[in-house]
DNA sequence: ATATATCTTGAATGAACATTCAAATTAACG
DNA sequence: CGTTAATTTGAATGTTCATTCAAGATATAT
């Protein structure tokens, strides 16, 4: 007989950035607190604990970061085209040392997939999904006529999520523009080869 | 007047095993102290805090795998043969869901790169270091005739480690052995032409 | 054999941690 | 407008955390 205050999207974007920033377990209840606004009591009460926050989080990310995709593809004229600019999209993530422009999945998966098994099963679908729009992409593609060679769109879909994936940790060690860049380039070229 | 009783590569490659099953932020002293056998006094005497024994954890790890890496090649007659060789066994760590096989580099350079400059300047290292055996694997290739195509050897260097960095997250989220064998014999693929 | 420098021991420290809870508050419904 | 059920509040809980330190032990050099 009462309605939360709070607006829970706001909540799970302020949440995400704290994750994002120090990672799962170094962010204390007390950064999350800060960050979101509410009382201890007030995110049991929504979210049972951290980790269901970090869950609810993670479902929202995906749900931004999966609108942005489409936004990204449905604002170029070509399959081709989108491709290139969600890479490009990538690359200024990397290079920008923004950590709130990581991506929250992959911390997760590289953080607590390995301890926790609903993370995992909940990361791991993530994970299915994303590929599976890929592969709507690559397809399209095809029927474009931007791709040579034979390998199947759900082979090139995973190629290129592997690519992502190793993109984002390369860039962790390694900064410099130019080479991230170049990286990102050359797995264009691989992907659709 | 008088030397330390424990062996420095043991604990190290205790300590190596702790930080790889939980993460660094979640390896608490007190799980150190029951993977090494040592007192916290032996260990802040010793390591300075608990980041100094990532960090020598951390050199010991890089030492460790490569002496393996090199061995691995040297066990092949050709170079093209070693670097198969090679991601077969990066295959099987995926694969073997054993969470000390998983590579530690790779989880700190996910973990606290962001966080921690000294941290950041030691992974940045190794890494370079990684690639530039890499590359010397590559130009041994080119004289071999295993490549194809106009990449240097150090582009395709990159495209490697950039590969399995990929492989490895990716294989957190999706474990089926198939899959990631087809991702590595991809990436050879790729990393040839 | 003795002195000395260093290591080992493990209890103690205080801070920070995730979580709980009872009281206060308030929206929604009749 | 009163009742009810839910949320909000924030202090309190007990645990675990990284780290310190003084006392005891022992290798090494002389």
């Amino acid at each position: 007989m009462r309605s939360a205050e709070f607006d829970r999207e706001q909540v799970l974007r302020a949440a995400m950035n704290a994750f994002m920033e120090k990672g799962y377990n170094k962010t204390s209840m007390q950064d999350l607190k800060r960050a979101t606004n509410l009382h201890p009591g007030s995110i049991y009460c929504a979210f049972e604990n951290k980790k269901g926050l970090l869950l609810a989080a993670l479902e929202q990310y995906n749900q931004d970061r999966t609108a942005e995709l489409k936004d990204i593809f449905a604002a170029q004229s070509s399959a081709i085209g989108g491709l290139k600019a969600y890479l490009d999209s990538i690359v200024s993530e990397c290079v920008s040392g923004d950590p709130t422009q990581t991506c929250l999945s992959q911390k997760a998966i590289n953080e607590i997939a390995q301890q926790d098994e609903e993370a995992q099963g909940v990361l791991s679908n993530q994970c299915k999904l994303w590929q599976s729009f890929m592969c709507d992409v690559f397809t399209q593609m095809e029927r474009e006529g931007s791709l040579e060679g034979e390998r199947s769109a759900e082979q090139r879909a995973q190629s290129l999520i592997v690519g992502i994936y190793g993109l984002r940790t390369y860039s962790q060690a390694q900064k410099e523009p130019k080479v991230i860049s170049d990286i990102a380039h050359q797995l264009l070229i691989d992907v659709c080869r």
